[in-house]
RNA sequence: UCCUCCGUAGCUCAAUGGCAGAGCAUUCGGCUGUUAACCGAAGGGUUACUGGUUCGAAUCCAGUCGGGGGAGCCA
């Protein structure tokens, strides 16, 4: 048995594949038949005056999706997918597919995900999945070369205190538990053992945001360091990065190509990343240019659907007497220019606001989804803020010594408006100050009584930051939502398949 | 929770107050190199649901349900 990958290396020769039917093609003495193994396309090619009756007719036989064995001669061809087709000299059916209901054409993203299942096997999701898993890979050869231990935190917990955020309640033995949204105070306990560690698993949110950017239940990364310090934490989180962006263009070339991303954007994702400070993203926010900026924005915006509504016209007057397969081209440009006029009228509608926000940002507040991205509007690669003001971040960020009003917090923004990929900081070590900032947060104290045992038994000054799997896949990917980015995503809505 | 857009054949969509339609998919027929193959034919409908306006509703109005995008919140 050879896989498809591998079929440059058996030219000329006789094999076997095994796996199932893409898409089949008929004529009266040819049968074209795309065969997926789950490492690639191939196209096997049946000629009625070369196999016998039987496997003629088990060739006849196939639909989309049908399993089979396949065997025969490999021939370098220029016309099929990747250089190379089977001459079929036999077929073994494992068996045959009921009617498939993911046709070759255009589905809807309700349709898609209600079979998602089946969506797994589409050439943009068997991509994406690849590229997902190259990330996950990366990121453990990145620590793991680091010396840092991956340990993981628990999916339980029993406090419901640590932020705003909702929670997702189960019952625990008639006892409250509640899925955890974050692995961090465990992965602070971890380092004080290990020094540098990292966790890797999933994480629950409860809140009710219907976006592209957001799922109920998605993957985590949060390394944890003992002796580490704000900019030693910004280090890391950069070369992390970059060496996750260096991975999958070296071994995901074929798969960003079928994702149709623009692989020159990503060549120009190098450390170091621009720092800035949350003060100057503000006046930054807050200046001339960005009024200009987001004006040059919006009249480009109507400009473009006023070219796109020429086009769409030029379009529908061409469709009438346009030959069938034309007119399948012109219904799915008409589709692309009607999801982007949509786009567009969305972005109108919200330019105002995004103004608003942008111009009337005051030090002290956080910034939105629309904010993140004018502030990577400019940059090719990520950019980090940091020194938040403290009254926005949670009760373990580590204060300013210099200036007390700003927490030693930093995001790391995605450029091409995928937004926050990566949360972190510094993390509070003084027992005396911890216990005055639960107080301030109103959190138990009883709860936290193990958290603050670190800082009793030889605390140190530590760092460590989380990062999103999925916004991560996202933006590499070049997809427009998050939902695409893991095999099966859980969603306000959807809890199926 | 709020704002906004949408719901018509298995799928993607058209019909903008006047006979419910096309392509794909399915079935049948044709075709020796197809690339979402092509050509011909057939079957396929409670227009999400409930009520209202009207001579007449897929279309207008109200409510319900489901979905997309966004705000808040965040990775």
């Amino acid at each position: 048995m050879v896989y498809i990958n591998e079929i440059p290396d058996h030219s000329g020769k006789q094999i076997t594949l095994k796996g199932w039917v893409y898409n089949i093609r008929t004529s009266k003495k040819l049968i074209f038949i795309i065969v997926r193994d789950g490492t690639g396309l191939c196209q096997s090619v049946v000629a009625q005056d070369d196999v016998p009756e039987n496997v003629w007719d088990s060739a006849s036989r196939l639909q989309q999706e049908s399993a089979l064995e396949i065997s025969g001669l490999v021939h370098a061809d220029e016309r099929s997918i990747g250089g190379h087709e089977l001459h079929v000299r036999d077929i073994r059916i494992v068996s045959i597919a009921d009617e498939y209901p993911i046709t070759p054409k255009e589905h809807g993203v309700e349709f898609l995900m209600e079979h998602r299942h089946l969506w797994l096997r589409s050439r943009k999701q068997w991509a994406a999945m690849r590229v997902r898993n190259t990330i996950i890979f990366a990121i453990h050869r990145f620590f793991q070369e680091r010396g840092f231990i991956q340990m993981d935190a628990p999916i339980f917990t029993g406090n419901a205190a640590e932020g705003t955020t909702n929670l997702f309640e189960t019952d625990y033995f008639d006892r409250k538990a509640y899925l955890t949204q974050s692995g961090q105070l465990y992965g602070e306990a971890m380092a004080m053992a290990h020094g540098k560690i990292y966790t890797f698993g999933p994480t629950f949110r409860a809140e009710k945001s219907k976006t592209r950017r957001h799922l109920t239940e998605f993957w985590m990364i949060e390394p944890e360091m003992a002796y580490y310090d704000l900019a030693m934490n910004m280090d890391l989180a950069e070369e992390m990065i970059s060496f996750i962006v260096q991975e999958v263009l070296k071994i995901n070339h074929e798969e960003l190509v079928i994702l149709e991303r623009d692989i020159g954007k990503l060549e120009q994702v190098r450390a170091p990343f621009p720092r800035i400070s949350y003060t100057e993203a503000v006046e930054k926010l807050n200046s001339p240019k960005m009024q200009e900026k987001l004006d040059t924005m919006a009249r480009d915006r109507e400009l473009e659907a006023e070219k796109l509504k020429d086009e769409l016209a030029a379009l529908d007057a061409e469709f009438g007497q346009a030959k069938k397969g034309r007119k399948f081209q012109i219904d799915r440009k008409r589709g692309e220019i009607n999801a982007r006029l949509d786009q567009i009228d969305e972005d109108l509608r919200n330019l105002p606001v995004w103004k608003k926000s942008a111009l009337e940002k005051k030090w002290g507040e956080d910034f939105g989804g629309s904010d993140e991205t004018l502030l990577t509007m400019d940059d090719t690669t990520p950019v980090m803020v940091h020194g938040y003001p403290a009254e926005v971040k949670a009760f373990y960020m580590k204060r300013d010594p210099e200036n007390n009003e700003i927490a030693l917090g930093v995001d790391m923004l995605a450029p091409e408006g995928y937004g926050e990929i990566i949360g972190g900081g510094q993390r509070e070590d003084s027992l005396d100050i911890l216990l005055q900032r639960l107080k301030e947060h109103n959190l138990p104290e009883e709860q936290f009584r193990w958290y603050l045992d670190l800082r009793k038994y030889g605390s140190v000054p530590h760092s460590g930051f989380g990062l999103g799997l999925e916004r991560t896949v996202a933006w590499l990917c070049g997809l427009q939502h998050v939902r695409e980015t893991i095999p099966f995503p859980r969603m306000m809505g959807r809890l199926y398949p």
